[in-house]
RNA sequence: GCCGGCGUGUCGGAAUGGCAGACGAGGCAGACUCAAAAUCUGUUGUAGGCAACUACGUGCGGGUUCAAGUCCCGCCGCCGGCACCA
């Protein structure tokens, strides 16, 4: 057959749509599968080959699944609110929602092009009001719950952009979306408390499937750590400063207090304190340090003596001087530490600097060069001394703080509370109204989807106000509890608040009367499989979970964690093993590889390049090579014999059966396709294939290259489809051959290799490695010590 | 600093402790062709040798083992996550 992937790719994606084949059964009585892949965000842009890579693991995965009897849930949809729509709008002042339309558009032909055997039927768009009505009814659901709260903070605020940002959205100190330097500014803005789950979020990665990094970068992100809470007394005053340590085992060698500069104590008490210029001041200068400067100057402490405040050890009535030093943290802990300088670097660099005491109260190291953190017999410590375990120390003196009522065990966590604001058009209205006399209330359930009004321009207000708010007949509202007047609130919730339960609409995608109703909920879910990018683990993955978790608390969804297993999709670089960016000029357009060498191939490629985990650079003709193989495969009809199967090639068929089966389940598409390559290989060797071989080698390709299995599966007579045709099942028996090929060792050294029976005995087995012509010789006047043999592996004599 | 991962030909990459380099690409040689492309066949870790063959070879140094890319100890280098987190 000449392979004519135009016509044959064509063809068979008009046959499946037309058949409905890849229609989910909701309530089959089949075992169901939920693929998942991370739906794209649809840009103007296109497909890039990512994409592709991204969904093709899942895809074979789910066509696999068809073929073996599941009843497949495998939906694709758009997640597209956010930022590069709007500023397109706003630079072409077209309506986001026609810029929406038009790509995902696009983005659904170029899809449908690579034969993706997604269910059509299903597509969500987190833009359309009848789904994001839900996105906002989960979130008074949250407010409800107590989990929606406001507060005027410092927060991460993009000045190009004019937007604030979650922690998440400026990792080091750069905006997610344009990379300019984001800087700290006051203001008020929504918060979810993803807080509150941390502990569930840490536990619940126990019952599920991720792999280990991505468990391990969650874990980071989490960030528990275990500890204890003490109060330290002030002279003078009732209030008690509270620190949180996980080293109160060190409580005796404390020498000095420091607080952060926005901690409200200083401001409470600041008619005690005499030096508050000097105080005044270093706050200011601490306010005007960029999140850069504030990393990159880590090794100069820096501080203020707040000369009029005293702290009290409270385990031994000592007196200590109180600082405040940029070096605390408000949002971490009580914004206020201990500071043990023998036992701790950056106490140790502090009080060098400022010329504080230093004691030691665990011996082992040198503190006149640097803080010990290690382990070692405690000293100077009054009921501690003689311990010599931490563990065992910091469990005696929890004891005793609890005893005597100055402190007591517990945790915290580095994650944050989740920023949930934009101060931008193209987002989901936050459905919250400010009432003059009531306060905040919630728009009622029964007046979602609270619609996104209709604009002429799109740009951001200054300063960070939503465009939202200059649009007076939106604004101004009638309190729903009191029905006096009232405003709305301006800010729309971020990216990430569509995408954190998109998966369960697909099993439900027209309800109007809830999300997703429970019987079909429990039905599909959880998400067998989801695929996706290591860049969503500590956001939308980590977010997701968290509102699943919510979701799974009120009754709405069956199960606590949404999907029972990860996998990770590495990059494909540019040719030049860059990162592909259009200013290299280094992308790959996966349409014009469809265009050129066929769905097909591009498939088999992105599989194929390497470890899919990995980011691998693309590479122009190993592309070929896989068109190569593919035009080898539609050339096999011609060898079909009439004749008996040999012996041997059933053994390979019977061997590619187990290998390509197993290797699909563990993401190693890359051996899965070797597997097939070897084997078309023998096929070749062998001249001659019957038919019925030949139908398994084009099931085990079916998931790779559907189109072209599909044609050659009707050109063999069938009338079916082969993306339903039963997986093929291996036999043991089948994969034995007669002989085999081992290696013979002296020594450990390989001699030569011989061929002996299967499963031969050993004696018989030696017996023939011993005649071998190059493995006597070697042998030859030595005195054999030992012989070796491991059952059709290897043979070694170890001689002297 | 803490926590993970990785290091194999010219390149992408294979190898439940058991013949290192599967498979693909690239290179070289040949067939077909007026020629080129495409296709097909052979060959391709390094060094030495006409050859049979020999020695060496998975970042470096040790170790365990009949046998180590794989396990253990100590380094070096790269990548990723967290990070003045108390």
């Amino acid at each position: 057959m000449r392979y004519n992937f135009k016509k044959i790719e064509q063809k068979w994606q008009e046959e499946w749509e037309k058949a409905g084949i890849f229609h989910a059964q909701d309530f089959s009585d089949k075992p169901k599968f939920y693929g998942l892949v991370e739906f794209p965000y649809p840009s103007g842009a296109g497909m890039h080959v990512g994409h592709i890579k991204a969904y093709s693991s899942i895809e074979v995965v789910a066509r696999k699944r068809r073929m073996q009897g599941y009843n497949v849930l495998f939906p694709i949809g758009f997640d597209a609110f956010g930022l590069p729509t709007e500023n397109y709008a706003v630079k072409t002042n077209t309506h986001p929602r026609i810029i929406t339309d038009t790509n995902i558009k696009k983005f659904s032909e170029q899809l449908q092009k690579v034969g993706f055997s997604f269910d059509w039927t299903r597509v969500v768009d987190t833009t359309d009001e009848n789904y994001y009505k839900w996105t906002q009814w989960i979130f008074l659901k949250m407010f409800e719950k107590g989990l929606v709260f406001r507060d005027n903070a410092l927060v991460n605020y993009c000045p190009h952009c004019k937007v604030v940002l979650s922690n998440e959205d400026s990792q080091g100190g750069k905006c997610d979306i344009c990379h300019s330097d984001v800087i700290q500014k006051p203001k008020t803005v929504w918060y979810l408390k993803i807080t509150e789950y941390a502990d569930k979020l840490l536990s619940g990665l126990k019952d599920v499937e991720y792999p280990e990094n991505v468990k391990m970068q969650q874990e980071n992100w989490i960030g528990k750590s275990t500890g204890a809470f003490v109060d330290f007394t002030i002279e003078g005053i009732e209030d008690k400063l509270q620190i949180y340590t996980t080293r109160p085992d060190t409580l005796f060698g404390v020498t000095f207090m420091v607080i952060a500069p926005e901690h409200p104590l200083i401001d409470k008490y600041a008619d005690r304190i005499s030096n508050m210029d000097a105080i005044e001041n270093y706050r200011n200068e601490c306010a005007k340090k960029t999140e850069f400067e504030r990393t990159q100057l880590v090794k100069d402490k820096t501080g203020v003596k707040i000369e009029g405040l005293e702290a009290v050890n409270p385990l031994n009535g000592k007196k200590i001087p109180v600082f405040i030093a940029d070096y605390v943290m408000m949002g971490y802990g009580t914004g206020a530490i201990m500071a043990v300088p023998a036992h701790d670097q950056r106490d140790y660099d502090f009080a060098k600097a400022f010329g504080v005491d230093i004691i030691e109260v665990i011996k082992g190291g040198d503190i006149n060069v640097e803080a010990y953190t290690g382990d070692g017999e405690m000293i100077n410590s009054d009921f501690l001394n003689g311990f010599t375990n931490k563990k065992d120390s910091i469990a005696k003196v929890i004891e005793v703080l609890t005893e005597r009522g100055i402190g007591q065990a517990g945790v915290q966590f580095k994650m944050k509370d989740w920023a949930f604001n934009r101060q931008r058009y193209w987002g989901e209205p936050i459905p919250l109204i400010h009432c003059p006399s009531c306060g905040i209330v919630p728009v009622p359930y029964d007046q979602l989807p609270l619609v996104l009004p209709d604009v002429e321009q799109f740009e951001p207000g200054e300063d960070g106000e939503s465009p939202l708010a200059k649009i007076e007949s939106y604004v101004n509202c009638k309190c729903p509890k009191c029905g006096g007047d009232a405003k709305r609130e301006t800010d729309t919730m971020p990216q990430w608040a569509g995408s954190s339960w998109y998966f369960l609409r697909y099993i439900d995608p027209e309800n109007d009367k809830e999300l997703a109703s429970m019987d079909k909920l429990k039905y599909w879910m959880p998400v067998d499989w989801y695929n996706g990018g290591m860049e969503h683990v500590t956001r939308h993955m980590i977010y997701s979970r968290f509102w699943h978790h919510f979701l799974y608390d009120e009754g709405i969804v069956n199960t606590p964690e949404p999907y029972a297993k990860r996998s990770i999709q590495g990059l494909i670089l540019g040719p030049d093993g860059d990162k592909m960016s259009k200013s290299k000029g280094n992308v790959v357009d996966p349409l014009d590889i469809v265009e050129e060498l066929g769905a097909d191939t591009l498939r088999v490629y992105v599989l194929f390049m390497g470890d899919y985990g990995a980011a691998t650079p693309w590479n122009d003709s190993s592309v070929r090579g896989c068109k190569r193989f593919l035009e080898r495969v539609a050339s096999l009809e011609e060898i079909i014999t009439e004749g008996e199967e040999t012996k041997s090639l059933s053994a390979a068929i019977h061997k590619a059966i187990k290998k390509v089966s197993s290797d699909i389940e563990e993401t190693k598409f890359n051996t899965a396709i070797a597997t097939l390559m070897t084997l078309i290989n023998t096929i070749t060797k062998e001249g001659k294939i019957t038919k019925s071989e030949l139908e398994i080698f084009i099931k085990l390709l079916a998931p790779f290259a559907p189109h072209l299995s599909e044609e050659i599966w009707h050109n063999l007579g069938h009338d079916d489809f082969i993306a339903l045709a039963p997986w093929p099942e291996y036999d043991e028996a089948k994969m034995v051959e007669d002989t085999i090929e081992v290696g013979v060792q002296v020594n450990g050294k390989l001699k030569n290799t011989v061929s002996i029976p299967f499963n031969g005995e050993k004696d018989a087995v030696l017996a023939i490695a011993k005649a071998d012509e190059k493995v006597a010789a070697a042998l030859e006047g030595k005195n054999l010590v030992k012989e070796i043999y491991v059952p059709n592996k290897i043979i070694n004599f170890v001689v002297k």
